[in-house]
DNA sequence: CGCTCAATTGAGCACTTTCAACGCAAGTGG
DNA sequence: CCACTTGCGTTGAAAGTGCTCAATTGAGCG
């Protein structure tokens, strides 16, 4: 399959789209900006406190979302309590897109995010007018299918240190951060834990035991310095 | 999103498409039967042998399939030995669709199958040609992830019996197997634990202790029948 | 300053893995 | 036709990794 012009393409969370008073960043960057006069007439900005849910699953699923600040997660929960992750994500990312009628995850912010909201109807006929949207989704939802192969990977043969060094690898890599760079790590130890299947304790002692190391080192506890690329490389295993 | 006609449908396993010499079912239920002729030009049979490879990780995709008959594992491997398989595929599903260049996991048979073969530049023609396939394959797309996200679950949230039980569970839903019927378990037991995330030991010591529990029987070593599905799904957990 | 919530640290334990042996069925070659 | 091999599944005992529970420290805030 080749890559449409725009396919995949994201203007980047600090790119302005013009003086669209919302920024469909993500669907800009699909489209095109000559489409954004269009865009701006279904979309409306919607602003998150730290903690808020976008939606839960099981509701009726009438909206369709991009996230366009912030930071947001996904999960599923069980009745019990337990709950996974299933991806943090990051301005420019779709959420809610589904064919069933009702959300299988549900969302809420790690940070103070703002979301751009498509009520389901309008998008749905924006992508019948646009089939080189609907080919830049397969692309997305093909890319996360690849993402989420990685994490069952991950989840069903790795080790706790082998699971947090592969985590931190995978953040630094969607930030384009670099060795010696700092990851700012906006989401609790309880969901680090419950992205990548342990708890939060072993979270914690990980982490320590990395920084002890010399592989990264920890400002605060939310900061994270890549000491050495190529050891976290190796300590998230092959 | 709606289903628009023909999305996500399948003809079946058991349904012959006309007199095609190639099979290429799910297409053929994605595009409605009005354009068989033209698959037709663009798809070749081929037929694999058990434990024989479709394609490995890494190579080229140039070429996208859809399982016709028999059953197929996806799988990732890691240098060390270590293998995650991602899914079990059954005739309809398609693999190798990807935008990437190269196939991202390994496909192989478990069981006698065939595969219907399409140039990967014939095929994104005809997706281009199209776009109501390319909404189908959103679609498939879309399910898939949907049940990467609950393998999620099972792998970071599960014990080895609600495993074992979920899969089960699963593997009855897709093949329409109800309580007190029978489900062919084509796999190895060393298959199900890469699938599962456990040890071939535990997968055995659980079907064992399902079965002495009487929510199982097991006539033969792959042969399962359901004999409580209530209590099949307690054992799944919540 | 005292409160609350998150993160860390410690000790004991449970579940799954690891390692090893055995049974069984199918395939092979004399 | 039978001895032998080979692969797969099962079973047992020991070991280890990560979990559970509990206490402590630290950071943010009224």
């Amino acid at each position: 399959m080749d890559v449409r012009a725009g396919a995949g393409v994201c203007c980047g969370a600090s790119v302005d789209c013009e003086r669209c008073v919302v920024r469909p960043i993500a669907v800009c960057g699909a489209l095109g900006r000559e489409h954004m006069a269009e865009i701006a007439t279904i979309a409306a900005e919607r602003r998150l406190a730290a903690g808020q849910a976008v939606f839960d699953e099981g509701e009726i699923a009438d909206s369709v979302f991009t996230l366009t600040s912030g930071m947001l997660k996904l999960y599923k929960t069980t009745r019990d309590g337990r709950r996974q992750i299933t991806g943090f994500l990051l301005p420019g990312d779709f959420l809610g897109i589904s064919f069933d009628r009702n959300y299988v995850y549900s969302a809420e912010a790690i940070v103070g995010s703002t979301v751009c909201r498509f009520g389901r109807r309008p998008f749905t006929a924006l992508l019948e007018r646009h089939p080189q949207l609907e080919h830049s989704l397969l692309g997305r939802a093909l890319t996360e299918l690849a993402a989420a192969q990685e994490q069952l990977l991950l989840l069903g043969r790795k080790s706790a240190r082998e699971r947090v060094a592969s985590f931190l690898l995978g953040l630094c890599r969607r930030l384009g951060v670099i060795e010696g760079g700092r990851v700012q790590l906006l989401m609790s130890r309880g969901d680090i834990a419950d992205f990548i299947g342990t708890r939060v304790e072993t979270v914690s002692r990980v982490l320590g035991a990395l920084s002890r190391g010399g592989v990264i080192s920890m400002p605060s506890s939310h900061d994270v310095v890549i000491a050495s690329w190529r050891r976290l490389q190796q300590e998230a295993g092959p």
